[in-house]
DNA sequence: CCTATATATTGACTGATGTCGATGTAATGA
DNA sequence: TCATTACATCGACATCAGTCAATATATAGG
């Protein structure tokens, strides 16, 4: 019998496991899982995924969030970038410009986890 | 003279507000959820969430819980405190022992404000 | 009472995190 | 080439969070 090589899955959408009331979660699931949480557990952060998901065409740049945000604009970019990392953004440089996307994808993948 | 302990307020099950790619999160909102996403930020206590919910009739006691997830008691302890604080679990002291349930409809909430 | 057991709290340590000002980098246009 | 604009990175600071050993509290059984 061949033996069957694991599907190769992007990470950063993917759901890890199956809902947490269904099976008991490996330390190692626990641990990616808490990454992508620890980034939706800061209020500036929330708030930015708010504004883009939000924003027409469901994008926004960097300069369209420093305000409505109210924090300096390093401090915005630092958590862009916390937010990028955890697979919770798209980031599409253009121009000058930096465009973010809320990806519904892993966002549909955290929410089946909590089921 | 009897030393007061701080009122633990109990945090509402209720989704705080619409999915986030709905309306743009207020402030206040994102912070009480950035609360409920840091109880849910650490892979001990979604470990412990997914212990419980799977435990038989959908409750365990802490000393079911110590030895699966590998750390000492009084960590287990401060972990089910902050589970708690968050709304994210029930709490029902029996005689010696104390009982834990998820709260599913907190989860549901969390699930709600992520879509 | 006394003892054993289950759970919580305290104190200390270490490492992570949010914030900002200053500075770096990259694209654009005059 | 130079200046401007948009964004990222760095360095520093203060605060927070996870962990454990030691200790406290509470319940149950003799």
């Amino acid at each position: 019998m061949t033996r069957q090589r694991d599907p190769i899955v992007a990470i950063s959408d993917n759901a890890c496991c199956a809902p947490i009331s269904r099976d008991v979660l490996a330390e190692q699931d626990a641990a990616g899982l808490a990454l992508a949480f620890a980034a939706l557990a800061d209020p500036a952060r929330l708030r930015l995924l708010s504004l883009i998901a939000n924003a027409d065409a469901g994008e926004a740049c960097v300069c369209d969030l420093v305000e409505p945000l109210g924090r300096s604009q390093p401090t915005v970019s630092h958590h862009l970038k916390v937010l990028t990392d955890a697979g919770l953004v798209h980031r599409d440089k253009r121009g000058v410009w930096v465009w973010y996307r809320a990806n519904t994808t892993k966002l549909a993948s955290l929410r089946a986890v909590l089921a």
